[in-house]
DNA sequence: TTGAAAGCGCTAACAT
DNA sequence: ATGTTAGCGCTTTCAA
């Protein structure tokens, strides 16, 4: 038995008496080779059971089919949705993505960055606009396309997907205040670095001054979001400022415990108190009222940043600094409207 | 301004002063390098924005920081988990995880697996111990370590690490039947190559048959599971067979929906139906009564298959067709002991 | 259609 | 403590 080291193109071609660099022809599918060797070619591989050393395809020709991904959390609902979409959108196109998590850390984004980076990538697409200087810098000379998702209020390096959350919580107090509710709750998770849950907050308040009001009171957790955590945070909140009238939760899972909640306290909504989530969970339909909520479009913003960079990769280059912003639907729910 | 191209270790040593050599050490932080030079090398690499060129180490050094991590599916809440422990585990071993999904999808699986396997990894780490012959040959034939996870009931190829889903189905069983349960109803996702889901369903109806009972009905669903999926199935077969006296879910969101059926339909949980899921979803506590389920040891799974990977890639070899099995813990919730 | 030579950017092994 | 040389396994380029 000859010691367990990786085949080479070498091997095959040994064994199938043809030229590496003629192997290699083949296997690759570029360049002109005649049937004959084609076939005997791929027959040696596969019987060999040949895997080609991408390494060194890779250092030779200078070209990566990786596309690096990193987002703050897998825990949280959203981004394996976003995956799906960059997965499906990449399938066919020969790039294949690399996925780094950071934990909502800029330090851990720092080091995530600098590993993928260091593959020499054919893109990066990256979640949110605000990165360190660092992280910046890298990705600015990187020479490869870059595509920041999930926000589009803030400056982008170069491309930018996502939905403006600043404008969608306006639009969501904008429902709420139309619907006459006027002493309104907040509940979010404590994530000082979850930025885009800061500019929903940020839009939604703003819309509520100018209406001549402000939140009545809130109520911060920290950790993953569960459903028992929103029950808790608004039984909380509840007890402290009984005569709230709305509840607005920074994401659907703790709306949705929020929801359990006073429905077992036989609380009506949303005739007494209205509630409203963010995120558009699908998973969650199927609760005894629909939880009112507005989706952040997470499939079509992984398939439209996976399409920006698969387009790039082929040479389209009109995407360079391209902003695409997409509208979040307002899903009423049975949480919202209280005709 | 120069032509963007990735910087090299050469330009760090001309701006340097010091031989490409010896900028290396410094940037591995290997060998003697005096701490004068040290400090030079690292200003200028950081000056410049240097990042290393990985292909090119890994060629040389035939040393890639990589671990494959091969999973079904990232919607299910359990995989996520599952890649935390691998991730916590990594950190500070110097070995990086990346990821593939193959969508319970043997086909896919293949693809997956070799282009990890041609990125040459230190190791990977795949669910499930079913797999194609040409995925199990790669795996045997690819000279690093191979960790299955999720399942222990099966051949491995190397090491292997989970529960025992066979065994899981029939505790579950024992435990219904010992308080009393008769006529028991199963709902599960129909998922033709989710072996596991497979696996405990026969463990179930085994023990079941040993008490001389069948399933009285079941109900399969398509695609991912959620709470609505979860209601109609068991509107379903409740309406089918109205004197079923449990249910049993393949996992814990679609109980959940059933659950929220039965509560809002009046019916007392568990006297007059009991309810079991699978998985140990946290993020479900919360629900007007805890799902009796039993926990799959995601995190610890992800742990310990990541031990195995960074013990051997230092050496410590003991673990070589090392089979690991986890006890998974029942845990009854509010939904099945009738006391 | 096929082959030979050179080299991608780095590191192992051996000088010094 | 630092430098030199060779070469990792492929692909590019050029020649046949």
């Amino acid at each position: 038995m000859p010691p367990k080291r990786p085949l080479t193109l070498r091997d095959v071609s040994e064994a199938s008496g043809v030229s590496e660099m003629t192997v290699s022809r083949v296997l690759r599918g570029k360049g002109d080779v005649s049937e004959a060797t084609r076939i005997k070619v791929k027959a040696a591989a596969k019987e060999m059971g040949y895997v080609p050393n991408r390494i060194a395809g890779a250092l030779a020709s200078s070209r990566v089919n990786l596309v690096a991904v990193i987002i703050p959390s897998l825990s949280n609902m959203v981004f394996p949705e976003v995956l799906s979409g960059i997965a499906d959108r990449l399938s066919g196109t020969g790039l294949q993505p690399v996925m780094g998590v950071t934990d909502y850390a800029p330090d851990a984004e720092e080091k995530v960055l600098f590993e993928m980076l260091s593959w020499r990538p054919s893109g990066v697409i990256i979640a949110g606009l605000e990165h360190s200087d660092a992280s910046r810098a890298m990705l600015a000379r990187a020479g490869i396309p870059v595509v920041e998702i999930m926000d589009v209020d803030g400056a982008a390096i170069d491309a930018c997907v996502g939905i403006s959350h600043r404008r969608a919580g306006r639009k969501m107090a904008e429902a709420i205040l139309e619907q006459g509710y006027r002493r309104i709750g907040f509940l979010g998770t404590k994530m000082p670095l979850d930025f885009r849950a800061r500019k929903r907050l940020e839009g939604f308040s703003q819309t509520l001054a100018q209406a001549g009001l402000n939140i009545t009171d809130q109520e911060f957790y920290s950790g993953g979001s569960s459903l028992a955590k929103g029950r808790e945070m608004t039984q909380a909140l509840m007890t402290r400022t009984p005569d709230i009238d709305f509840l607005y939760y920074s994401n659907d899972m703790i709306g949705a415990g929020g929801l359990l909640h006073l429905l077992e306290q036989g609380i009506d909504i949303p005739g007494r108190v209205g509630l409203a989530g963010f995120n558009g969970v699908e998973l969650l339909d199927g609760l005894p009222r629909k939880l009112a909520t507005m989706d952040a479009c997470r499939y079509a913003v992984g398939e439209k940043a996976a399409e920006i960079i698969a387009d790039r990769h082929v040479g389209k280059d009109e995407s360079e600094g391209l902003m695409v912003e997409l509208t979040p639907k307002l899903d009423f729910g049975d949480t919202l409207l209280r005709n």
